[in-house]
RNA sequence: GGGCCGGUAGAUCAGCCCGGAAGAUCGCCACAUUCGCAAUGUGGAGGUCGCGGGUUCAAAUCCCGCCCGGUCCA
């Protein structure tokens, strides 16, 4: 089935046609549409036009939390839960980095049917950061980095019917009615949707040309056997019917405000403060023509910005001076506001500016917007700015994060001062050297230094110079990037059997345990129960021994495939026998308290670095484990070691740790996100363990049930891994112990070396490196010595300024002596004891005879015409004088 | 996660392509000039060429691996 037949048989609703809604075709588009009167076109933008912008839609004006609450309570008031928004950064997912809409919330494991929404029906106003439309924000009056996407969303399973495609658009038309929207304003047009491996129809809400809300039903996925082929890929229908809808805030607010842009609605205040620091006039005269823009605007990814500013200035009957001078900072003013507005969601949700992942989105905008406000002078920084959006938006951003994005964003502006500074003194020493910079230079400079085409430009003008940039500047860089990525993952099996019972999860101190073999292949063997943890959450799995009739197999390696633990072990168990499981002990041990350690690690860094403090990857060993954080600079060594205490503290407390399962939704609501520092498990019910007033985090792995029985943690070391992470090694318990006695072992042995002891070694060191560096001094300046006196003494042998000698001095030190004599002879030869070869000759004949002599001693020389060097086997260093003495004449 | 660039004196960098005597500028020290400073002049100190392997008679230079920094892309 393709698309079109699709469309018409899924987007055939009832309501629609009991309301007066009838099917027409765009004249100009070709698109399929639902009008309540006859149409020839879509009328979305550019088919239509913005109607919006001079007619009034809605029946007064909104503002972003009126409008946000108005929609919550309409859908509050109509069975909907409302749920709080999630963060910007999607932690929970890991092929994307920023939420981009709010099903993003709900993928992968509610969408797959996995896990249950956290309501249903729900609705939700969620932050979303789009940075494909980076470039168009500010110029078009429509484009945003940063906006809410406000939507209900309901959850159809085979067994709990919520409600479908009548129900939706009529909350459509409703809700849009209940703002003061005429029926006959109301289009909808068909579009098939697309994402993530998901597929459905989908109708576009348009009033006054402008697209308003988005209505997918979701009720396709991927399958290579489907019958339904969408973009080329082949889709089956699912069990599971998911009602995404997408209302854009902003554009609700702007339609009821009718302002020149979409950002004189969402910021008035901020914007007018701008221009008047920015001393920008903007009169009735700029509004038109600002409303202008924004009217012929949906033309510009039709024509490209270039050519359609062109025909812009000839429509609004301006200059293009005119244009630059005063429509420009305009722009870049509604750029500005977008950015920070975007940042700020970033930042307070806590994406650390690096150079890698979502902290690599941070820093893009980050740069941009320092860019835009040293271009308009304004005296604000532009941490001033997030400032004002945070208290501005103190309802859906957290303000307490304010202290921490006041450091973060001047660690950044320093860092990016520094790269312009040396950028441009790359640019000038490579103008210096080439005269010319070429397309291939400026690629280099950006993709490898991170200066832009504009900024050597900028240069070159200070030094005449002209250069090109070609239009196609960024899809040049994008093609030296253009290659396929691959990622391992965990193998995935499927097993026919019944899931393991856990008896690590009912007693984390059971050490040996009876069980029934289930089935054994490949040394793989399955249990009805087990006791051994298999490796999971950066706890690697347990060792130990399994003993059936009186034979010993020794457990490998654990892991968990689904419900079912598979034990490696070398040899198989018939089926149906009765074993016994014995746990290496001390191993499980020593695991345990790392784990709980690394809660405790977690919780003290936050403690004392700050609330951004966030898990980035962990791995747990026996004696040392792995805990890496996102934070913005590099701990100090006083910071670790007010870790190390506050750690401390909260294991001398020998607080309770607590470890239960919990249904998800309860578990989130008591706790939030915080739960989910090391990914999102799925599942109706998740593990919560939590010391008290410290840390709640969800983890399937093995706890001890008093932090007194970790007894010691210590950090082994901190590095940072990349911009923005920092790892910390630490250890605790036992192996924390043994790591301290280590590195007090290598202490004494140093200490011993230099005949000190451990608080006089390192003054005694300093002073041994001082004295080797004197002594080293001292043997350069009489080797310098010797070879003056060595060259005096040679010069007196040569015979008609030649010389052919065999000396005993070093290759380097050979070297000297011949630069010396060949300011004084014509011609040197020397030979080492070594057989190292050494001929200076003025006439230029130096190659020649090194080769020659090397030649007769078996060995081979090269060089300078007038100094070359070579080597022969050092028995035949007496043909070799032989040669050199022929050849030489004397 | 991947690509690219870089690491040489206290600082900024040249030398690397094409292997053969480690350099420049600033800063530092001393002396001269000056009542003193600045400026100037003269002289001097300052180097594990990031680390480890390999190729070679010979490696800052070529090859491989690692570490560190920067930058772009997803």
């Amino acid at each position: 089935m393709q698309v079109d037949e699709l469309m018409s048989r899924e987007l055939n609703i009832k309501y629609l046609r009991n309301e007066g809604f009838k099917r027409y075709q765009c004249k100009k588009c070709g698109a399929y549409f639902w009008s309540s009167v006859p149409r020839d076109t879509c009328t979305e933008s550019p088919c239509g036009e913005y109607k919006f912008l001079k007619e009034q839609m809605f029946k007064r004006e909104y503002g972003i939390k009126e409008m946000r609450d108005t929609f919550i309570n309409f859908f509050r008031e109509r069975g909907h839960t409302p749920i709080k928004r999630y963060p910007v950064v999607a932690r929970w997912r890991d092929d994307v980095f920023l939420v981009n809409a709010s099903i993003y919330d709900f993928q992968p494991h509610v969408t797959s049917g996995l896990v249950e929404p956290p309501a249903n029906p729900l609705v939700i106003s969620q932050p979303c950061i789009r940075m494909v439309d980076i470039d168009s924000v500010g110029k078009t009056g429509r484009h945003l980095t940063g906006f809410e996407m406000m939507a209900h969303h309901a959850f159809n399973y085979k067994d709990k019917f919520v409600y479908w495609k009548d129900e939706t658009v009529r909350y459509a038309i409703e809700f849009l009615q209940s703002l003061g929207a005429k029926k006959e304003d109301i289009v909808l047009k068909e579009h098939p949707w697309f994402g993530g491996g998901n597929a459905g129809a989908s109708l576009e809400v348009i009033v006054g040309g402008l697209e308003l809300a988005t209505l997918v039903f979701m009720n396709l996925r991927e399958d290579s056997n489907g019958d339904v082929e969408i973009d080329g890929i082949k889709y089956s229908e699912m069990p599971l019917k998911i009602v995404d809808t997408g209302y854009g805030l902003e554009r609700f607010v702007w339609v009821s405000r009718m302002s020149p842009t979409i950002y004189d609605a969402i910021y008035p205040d901020m914007i007018s403060m701008l221009m008047e620091e920015a001393k920008i006039e903007r009169g009735e005269k700029e509004d038109e023509i600002l409303l202008k823009l924004a009217y012929h605007s949906p033309k510009i990814e039709v024509m490209g910005e270039k050519k359609f500013v062109g025909e812009f200035v000839k429509i609004a009957g301006i200059t293009r001076d005119y244009y630059n001078r005063y429509i420009v900072p305009i722009q870049k003013i509604y750029t500005l506001v977008d950015y920070t507005r975007s940042l700020s969601f970033m930042l307070t949700d806590g994406i650390i500016p690096s150079n890698i992942q979502a902290g690599y989105l941070a820093r893009l905008l980050i740069r941009r917007s320092l860019n835009i406000i040293k271009d308009l002078k304004i005296p604000f920084s532009l941490y001033d700015l997030v400032e004002i959006h945070v208290n501005n938006f103190r309802d859906v951003m957290d303000r307490s994060m304010l202290p921490t994005i006041k450091e973060e964003l001047k660690l950044e502006k320093e860092r990016y001062e520094k790269t312009l500074a040396r950028g441009r003194e790359l640019v000038k020493r490579m103008m210096k050297k080439k005269k010319s910079i070429s397309v291939d230079d400026l690629i280099l400079l950006y993709d490898s230094h991170g200066i832009l085409p504009e900024i050597v430009q900028k240069i070159g003008k200070e030094k005449e110079m002209k250069i090109e940039v070609p239009e196609n500047f960024h899809s040049l860089v994008a093609k030296r990037h253009e290659k396929a990525k691959k990622e391992e993952k965990k193998e995935k099996r499927e097993y026919d059997y019944p899931s393991t019972k856990l008896l690590y999860y009912k007693d984390s101190y059971i050490r040996k345990f009876e069980a029934i073999v289930l089935g054994c292949e490949n040394n793989e063997v399955i249990l009805d129960q087990t006791a051994f943890y298999p490796e999971g959450g950066g706890q690697p799995s347990d060792r130990g021994k399994i003993i059936v009739d009186g034979i010993e197999y020794s457990v490998m390696d654990v892991q968990k495939y689904g419900d079912v633990v598979v034990h490696r072990i070398n040899g198989c168990i018939e089926k149906g026998k009765k074993i016994k499981g014995f746990l290496d002990w001390d191993r499980r041990e020593r695991l345990m308290r790392m784990h709980t350690a690394e809660h405790i690690l977690l919780a003290s860094a936050r403690r004392v670095l700050g609330k951004h403090i966030w898990q980035h990857g962990t791995q747990k060993g026996v004696y040392e484990s792995r805990f890496d954080i996102a934070h913005y600079k590099t701990v100090s060594r006083d910071e670790i070691k007010k870790i190390e205490r506050e750690a401390l503290r909260i294991i001398t407390a020998n607080l309770d740790v607590n470890a239960k399962f919990m249904d998800r939704r309860d578990a989130e609501n008591k706790y939030g996100f915080v739960l989910y520092e090391g990914g999102i498990p799925p599942g109706k019910e998740i593990r919560v363990v939590k010391i008290d007033g410290y840390d709640v985090e969800a983890c399937g792995g093995t706890h001890v049930k008093k932090t007194g029985e970790i007894g010691f943690l210590k950090i082994i070391k901190t590095e940072r891994i990349q911009d923005g992470v920092t790892r910390i090694i630490y250890s605790a318990g036992l192996s924390a112990l043994e790591n301290v006695q280590e590195m007090e072992d290598t202490l004494i042995q140093i200490s011993h070396l230099v005949n000190s002891d451990t608080r006089g070694a390192v003054k005694k060191i300093r002073g041994l490196m001082d004295e080797m560096k004197a002594l080293r001094k001292e043997k350069e300046r009489l080797i310098k010595e010797k070879i003056q006196i060595m060259a005096e003494e040679y010069v007196k042998q040569a015979k008609n300024g030649k010389l052919v000698l065999k000396v005993n001095v070093s290759r380097e030190e050979m070297q000297e002596i011949v630069h010396l004599l060949s300011k004084k002879l014509d011609e040197v030869t020397l030979i080492s004891m070594s057989g190292d070869i050494m001929v200076y000759s003025r006439s230029g004949k130096a190659r020649e005879i090194a080769t020659e002599i090397a030649k007769v001693m078996d060995g081979r020389a090269g060089g300078k015409r007038d100094f070359s060097q070579g080597k022969g086997n050092e028995r035949k260093i007496g043909e070799g004088l032989k040669r050199a003495k022929e050849i030489t004449g004397i």
